[in-house]
DNA sequence: AAGTTCTTCAACCGCTCCTCG
DNA sequence: GCGAGGAGCGGTTGAAGAACT
């Protein structure tokens, strides 16, 4: 026997919210919250409604510190990179985007940021192919190294593991508000012998934090390719109709990182990157 | 101007997790 | 420890508007 429904379909109003439901729920809410019992919380404020379908419209529109509006470049980097890290868990997506609800980030991943990733992905792998064909041909003293890029790595963490090093400046409205979150500042440095496509320049970021529940101190490092130096403003990706560096290699494509006590500093990762042997190859997951 | 296709996003569905008795 | 029921989550749907032909 399958589980009861949560309500009792046929006698509950679904589709749409009127403004006049939005009214009711919110000045509902605001007198009463929500009595830690949303399946009750409809018929107390006089609502034909589902108690899930309430539990929805207040989070994902009625709250007051919702954000409405597009997503900020930033916005994207910190979805590009925790997707790239932890996966669909929009939830833990949207807790470090303030204002943001699961069901936004979910939305905007789905219709607009995951395109923008495929198509750079696409043009990446016909940059790599191109350059590949180098390494294949005695190089001369005046072409370019082969392009070298950086491991795109899949982790998966616990919440207890996970924090956010992303993020230079931790007074900015992407700074997570939970203060056991310590912020290492990221510092970066030209990596000599790394040019990448069009001659660009690999800089290494690395940042060292003190995830909460641990006492050790953890690190990550992630490259990035500038022509300009970081933050510069690239033809270069441009051409992968991208607004930035950052918002290319540091949210996907670029990204080379480590976290835990073993996690290699910036000279390690430098040294890994411009050494043959251990010579980073691209892996999507 | 009308019809068609595409895009967006609010809302639903069904599942798992968590809490409590 | 177990089961019931509510909360929360992620995947999916479909209506509405925008863009295109």
């Amino acid at each position: 026997m399958g589980r009861a429904p949560c309500c009792d379909k046929a006698n509950v109003k679904r589709g749409p919210w009127s403004p006049e439901e939005d009214m009711v729920l919110k000045s509902y809410l605001e007198r009463h919250g929500t009595g830690g019992n949303w399946i009750a919380l409809p018929q107390k404020a006089g609502l034909k409604r589902c108690g899930k379908s309430c539990r929805l419209r207040w989070l994902n529109y009625l709250r007051p510190d919702i954000k409405h509006g597009g997503f900020t470049e930033e916005e994207d980097n910190v979805i590009c990179t925790l997707y790239n890290k932890i996966g669909s868990r929009w939830s833990v997506i949207a807790s470090q985007l303030p204002g943001r609800t699961d069901n936004d980030v979910k939305n905007y991943w789905n219709t607009k940021l995951k395109k923008k990733m495929m198509a750079a992905q696409a043009s990446l792998s016909t940059t790599t192919t191109t350059n590949t064909n180098l390494i294949t041909h005695s190089p001369s003293p005046s072409s370019p190294p082969p392009l070298v890029i950086p491991t795109i790595k899949t982790e998966s963490y616990t919440c207890d593991d996970f924090f956010t090093p992303f993020n230079h400046d931790a007074t900015s409205a992407l700074a997570p508000t939970d203060p056991s979150f310590v912020f290492g500042h990221g510092t970066s440095f030209p990596v000599a012998g790394l040019p990448g496509p069009s001659g660009l320049n690999g800089s290494v970021h690395h940042y060292s934090t003190a995830p909460h529940d641990d006492a050790s101190t953890a690190s990550c490092s992630y490259v990035n390719w500038s022509a300009n130096g970081p933050g510069g403003d690239d033809a270069f990706f441009a051409d992968f109709g991208l607004e930035s560096p950052c918002e290319f290699f540091n949210g996907y494509f670029g990204y080379q990182e480590k976290i835990g006590p073993s996690a290699p500093n910036q000279a390690t990762l430098a040294s890994m990157l411009v050494s043959s042997d251990t010579k980073p190859q691209i892996t999507y997951s």
